[in-house]
DNA sequence: GCCGTTTTCGGCCCGACTGTTTTCAGTCG
């Protein structure tokens, strides 16, 4: 089987070669779009492939769809092998080095033989860099600041590592007079799981005392441009801070730009050209005599190309604009349709808070229930309950609910699946809890049929309401255990389970394109925070961003639910 | 290389900034 991903890479590195190649570059674009798809498409290609349905995929024309077949039926592409005998492996490495594009590299390479960021490092110190044509000594300076930057970094961070540092900044800056208007922009407004940098901006007459203000803050650890339009930081945790000021009539404009996506970004304009008009940062314009028709707001930019409001979340180039233009855009899920958290621990297992303690808080938040998930015994690290420990709880939770009021604590567990598909609490046990939440914590590299059949079991269990992060991705640290997704959502719709969206921002699992493929399959899914103390039931706001990239409305979501509707919602307890 | 209520061929978003240039190429978002 070949992976997404995989056709992803070799697609990705054919637009690299090529444009190092100096090729057309709307063919470049061609296969930078159909890797971008790919890496987000909810199905496997291969299955498509086989189905006869490669054309289906945006992107993919008679060219490219031969050339999935072919690395589907041998395992690799006689195309992309030439390719990469004429530019060695370093020379791409080179293209992400900020300040390195096709042209530098390929010069680099050519007159100098550099085909490592190592090479490229040594030729800048030894200013050998600087007698090459069209560079300089400043050019050789930038590149060795590049490089410095690339090695820093590299990674990319969590949405619930940006966004609280995003906040912080944009406070700060809320208190400052000259501050008209302020806003995230880029991926994070978006609300992508993973960040590669902040992008901030201002409506300011005064750009100068705002810079002042962004270059001093005490989050900077160092500048790394200053301008009146556009500067940037780097915080100490290395993460790139890019503010830019615009006027206020402008705003709206730049947000637009500025929040993108890139793809989302070339749709609008495309067609904005095909009405007569022009979309630039500052507004939208009329062809004819460059008039100025709208700007300071995102929506009337949108109603000037006749289409409602697009949220940000929306904004990847993945059929909101087909959907706009039919009226048929979702009513996204917001924090506050959440009624309660199906997804919780507690000191009976690894939590720190008590059942009360967790009960108490989410009642402040509004919910009218929780449900307490404590590990099961095979998690023996984390303290998992017994069928004896749980009986216990269950009696506890009884007494509990009877003392308190305005919350419901539904009695629930997540049960382990078994590396054989059985679970570790008896179906007897199970029957007696209000809701069974099953997940996979062991076994991971299994292969994918193993594991597949194991969620099968579960989800075929009449007891097992719903199946927790089901691909068991850690982001940034553990890929997702291989699992046939499109196979699970089947039989999650067979079988009326439901699917966990895992708040937790290092899960965020189910992820948007997965989340959004199961409400197209009828899926219900659930939100749990997954919270091991009181402060992590503030993750919901984690997994309602995914739901929201995942175009889910609150009907597609179980714990939107009231309380005697989520019961007529879970499987039925004989 | 893809794509089509303007096109099956001729298009394919738009501008800022930087550095090396005497008018522009390269990179970025």
């Amino acid at each position: 089987m070949v992976k997404n991903a995989e056709l992803a890479e070799v697609f990705a590195d054919i637009a690299r070669i090529l444009k190092i190649k100096d090729e057309n570059v709307f063919k470049i674009r061609a296969y930078e779009r159909v890797a971008d798809t790919l890496e987000n498409l909810p199905m496997e290609a291969e299955t498509l492939y086989r189905l006869g349905k490669l054309n289906e995929i945006p992107g993919v024309g008679e060219a490219i769809a031969q050339k999935i077949g072919e690395l589907v039926e041998t395992g690799r592409l006689e195309y992309y092998e030439k390719l990469k005998k004429s530019i060695p492996a370093g020379v791409l490495e080179l293209l992400n080095v900020p300040d390195i594009g096709p042209r530098k590299a390929k010069l680099f390479y050519e007159e100098l033989g550099i085909s490592s960021v190592e090479q490229l490092e040594k030729a800048a110190l030894q200013h050998k860099l600087q007698k090459l044509s069209g560079m300089g000594k400043k050019a050789e300076e930038n590149i060795l600041r590049g490089i410095e930057l690339y090695k820093r970094r590299e990674q990319r961070f969590l949405l619930g590592t940006a966004l609280p540092i995003a906040e912080e900044i944009v406070s700060e800056f809320k208190s400052l007079g000259e501050v008209e208007k302020i806003s995230i922009a880029g991926s994070l407004r978006r609300r992508k799981d993973t960040i590669g940098d902040i992008d901030l901006l201002i409506a300011s007459e005064n750009p100068g005392k705002i810079m002042d203000k962004f270059i001093h803050l005490p989050q900077a650890k160092e500048v790394l441009a200053e301008g009146l339009t556009k500067s940037a930081i780097l915080t100490h945790k290395d993460m790139q801070v890019d503010l830019r000021v615009v006027s206020s009539d402008s705003f709206g404009a730049a947000l637009l730009y500025f929040t993108g996506s890139q793809s989302h970004n070339v749709h609008l304009r495309e067609m904005a050209v095909k009405q007569g008009l022009k979309i630039n940062e500052y507004g939208v314009f009329q062809t004819k005599d460059d008039k100025k028709i709208a700007g300071e707001e995102e929506e009337e930019i949108y109603r000037i190309l006749g289409l409602p409001y697009i949220m940000p979340e929306l904004r990847e180039d993945r059929g909101e604009f087909a959907a706009a233009h039919n009226n048929k855009l979702p009513d996204l899920v917001k924090l506050n349709d959440i009624q309660g958290d199906l997804h919780i621990h507690t000191v009976d297992s690894d939590g720190i808070n008590t059942i009360e303690e967790m009960a108490v808080a989410a009642k402040l938040k509004g919910y009218q229930y929780i449900a307490i998930t404590d590990h099961s015994q095979s998690l023996h690290i984390a303290g998992g309950l017994d069928e004896q420990r749980l009986i216990e709880q269950i009696n506890r939770i009884d007494k509990i609910n009877k003392n308190m009021k305005g919350i419901t604590v539904l009695k629930g567990i997540e049960v382990d699946i078994k590396s054989d598909g059985s679970l570790d609490i008896s179906d007897h046990i199970l029957k007696e809890l209000d809701i069974v939440i099953a997940a996979i914590h062991s076994g991971l590299k299994q292969k994918k049929e193993q594991i597949t059949e194991r969620l099968r079991k579960a989800m075929e269990n009449p007891f097992v309401d719903i199946i927790a992060h089901p691909t068991g991705r850690i982001i940034g640290y553990r890929e997702a255990y291989d699992v046939d997704i499109q196979e699970i959502i089947g039989l999650a719709a067979l079988t009326g389970t439901v699917l966990e969206i895992n708040s937790s921002p290092e899960r965020m699992d189910l992820n948007d394109v997965y989340a959004r493929s199961a409400k197209e399959q009828g899926v219900l899914l659930s939100l749990g925070s997954d919270a091991h103390q009181i402060t992590t039931l503030e993750n919901m706001f984690y997994g309602v961003a995914v739901a929201r990239r995942g175009w889910l409305e609150k009907t597609n979501i179980l714990n939107c639910l009231s309380l005697l509707e989520l019961k007529k919602g879970l499987k039925k307890r004989q």
